[in-house]
RNA sequence: UGGGCCGUCGCCAAGUUGGUAAGGCUCGGGGUUUUGAUCCCCGCAUGCGCAGGUUCGAGUCCUGCCGGCCCAGCCA
């Protein structure tokens, strides 16, 4: 069982279950949607949203449509709005029908708002952002009514009117809905429903200089587009009294419901918009694509797969509390995927040459090797094999003990996929570093066991001298080397892993793996899973990133 | 010291009307193996934030505490 993607919990989905059996409502007349605000890459926490939310549409036979929730120009941006699409897709969702947005309810939330006026429900409110803020009190005191509040429907059409025509200077004024300015909860006093903005949007142009605020805009949206669960997570539960008292009051068409669920959070790395795009703007990564962001598309170009992020989003489930998910699980999720799926090469990431001294100089021969030990369907390959070729530094020694299970001078040791290999000598440089191994090899070995029966323990991979191409390799490690970075705020630069990245130059790599196309996946074999990076690779100069090494029980146990 | 929410194994997380603590991750042990990988077995909460109470019986009900998160943007 590499995954759990029948058992995960989730309380929505059995929620929406018993709404069905009660027969309140059919599978098909689940309405979900993702409400992405276009300012910013999506990430992990994203991910999840988005599996929730298209996974239920799927799971039930409803549907789920996207709605970019455009309701603050001056921080949105179109390239926001493209790379959302990009991210969807690539997850593996489409939406359906036409892309929503919500300034493209800009004319009936306008209108919604005088229908409000008109009944009193709304004023236009002519104090200052500060001594508004005076005015609303404090958590434990309960706010003042401002001297605005009681003109007239007739005055607050006029004003609000001003405030469109764009006569009014920003800040200037607000329409608030009149409800009550002692209530606890603080979004309860009268919320701000429009404000002036002298920007341009990136889809209404500069058709408004109002724009209305995220809590008059959300319900009504999703009740427009007949949403029927509107899902958010837990910070929006103080909101929803808000969100459900404007479709009280507004002749909308439908009464969706508003269900939080807990945000995820992942130890190690930040997901907060605000934070990665601070790493991306003071240069700490190389892009929102950085493959040791959480964002999803630095997930993509670091190698995880749309499968391994829906497993996980699975495995952790749905719920009300606010933990912090190890990342273990995403590395667990990520590897089973991998090691399903990826066909299996071989990479030498710190090369040290081998000579094997009784095999001729100009002989050479090709074996065939699996392209995955337990799927017959992915094709093998061809591996060159002549007199000299590269190992592992790490995986020669000229003595150790016996839980070494690799080269050894004087003990065998099986090349993967080729013979059974002899360690005679070793040659090092004047410093005594190892430069070179002699080795004997035993001709009868490829695919049996020696003759004398006695079987090598370990088995290592390595690449032919000759016939091996040379690769760049990054290997990357953990951003952060505290587990809750996202913890508070500032400070969480300092907390940078200095080594999340490590390149390395003139790794040898199996001939085949030339034919490798960007974003190609593999299990470079006893090291880990890499992918063709997307932008950078090409067959004259490959590059590949390391994805998460393999679980390693002999490095974890303290190796020897 | 206002309001809302949460607290079950190191981490996620089940536990519908009270009936005697799922599963996954991690970790430990063993088996298979031309990847020290995968896979396969086995183990891992007499206890459910704490303290009382109701009950034949409580993680599930009651009372009181303790701890954590969110809210005072004309952000979402």
């Amino acid at each position: 069982m590499t995954d759990t993607a029948a058992t995960g919990n989730n309380f929505i989905r059995d929620k929406i279950q018993r709404q069905i059996d009660a027969g309140e409502l059919r599978g098909s007349e689940v309405q979900l949607r993702f409400p992405p605000e276009p300012n910013g890459y999506l990430h992990i926490g994203h991910a999840k949203s988005i599996c929730l939310n298209f996974g239920l549409a799927e799971h039930f036979g409803g549907k789920c449509n996207l709605r970019f929730d455009d309701t603050n120009p001056a921080k949105e941006d179109l390239e926001y709005v493209d790379s959302i699409q990009d991210d969807i897709h690539w997850l593996g969702f489409d939406w359906s029908g036409e892309i929503h947005y919500a300034s493209g309810y800009f004319d009936t939330l306008y209108d919604y708002a005088l229908h409000m006026i008109d009944n009193g429900d709304a004023y236009v409110d002519s104090l200052s952002p500060d001594e508004a803020r005076e005015y609303r009190g404090t958590l434990t005191e309960p706010g003042k009514n401002s001297p605005y509040r009681d003109r007239s429907p007739t005055e607050n059409r006029q004003l609000f009117e001003a405030m469109r025509s764009g006569e009014l200077e920003e800040g200037s004024c607000a329409l608030r809905a009149k409800i009550d300015m002692a209530s606890p909860n603080m979004n309860m006093r009268d919320p701000i429903m429009y404000r002036i903005r002298k920007v341009p949007h990136h889809q209404t142009g500069d058709k408004w200089c109002i724009y209305p605020s995220y809590d008059f805009t959300h319900g009504q949206s999703d009740a427009l587009e007949g949403v029927t669960h509107s899902l958010c997570t837990l910070e929006f539960e103080d909101h929803r009294p808000l969100y459900e008292w404007f479709l009280t009051k507004l002749p909308v068409p439908a009464q969706p419901q508003q269900t939080e669920f807990g945000r995820l959070n992942i130890n190690y790395t930040v997901t907060s918009k605000r934070k990665l795009r601070l790493l991306v703007d003071q240069g700490h990564v190389a892009g929102w694509d950085d493959p040791r962001l959480s964002t999803i598309t630095g997930m993509r170009r670091r190698g995880y797969t749309p499968a391994a992020l829906g497993n996980f989003c699975e495995a952790i489930g749905v719920g009300r509390s606010d933990g912090v998910v190890d990342m273990s699980m995403l590395e667990h999720a990520v590897r089973g995927d991998l090691d399903k799926n990826a066909p299996r090469a071989m990479c030498v990431l710190d090369p040290l040459k081998v000579i094997i001294t009784n095999y001729p100089a100009d002989q050479s021969e090709e074996f065939i090797a699996a392209g995955h030990p337990n799927r017959d369907d992915l094709p093998s390959r061809t591996l060159p094999f002549s007199r000299e070729l590269y190992i592992e530094q790490d995986d020669f020694r000229e003595e150790a003990n016996k839980k070494f299970k690799r080269m050894v001078i004087g003990k065998k040791v099986r090349l993967r996929n080729g013979y059974v290999l002899l360690a005679e000598s070793c040659v090092k440089d004047t410093v005594g570093n190892i430069v070179e191994v002699h080795c004997s090899y035993d001709a009868d070995t490829l695919g049996n066991d020696p003759a004398d029966g006695v079987k090598p323990k370990g088995v290592i991979h390595w690449v032919d001298a000759k016939a091996g191409k040379r690769a760049t390799v990054r290997l990357y490690d953990r951003l952060f080397n505290d587990p809750t970075p996202d913890r508070g705020e500032g400070e969480y630069l300092d907390k940078l892993n200095p080594e999340s990245l490590r390149v390395v130059e003139n790794c040898w790599i199996e001939p085949s793996l030339a034919d490798a196309a960007p974003e190609d996946r593999f299990q470079f074999e006893r090291t880990g899973y890499f992918v063709a990076d997307k932008l950078d690779h090409s067959a004259d100069k490959p590059v590949f990133n390391r994805t998460i090494g393999l679980r390693d029980s002999w490095a974890s146990q303290g190796s020897a």
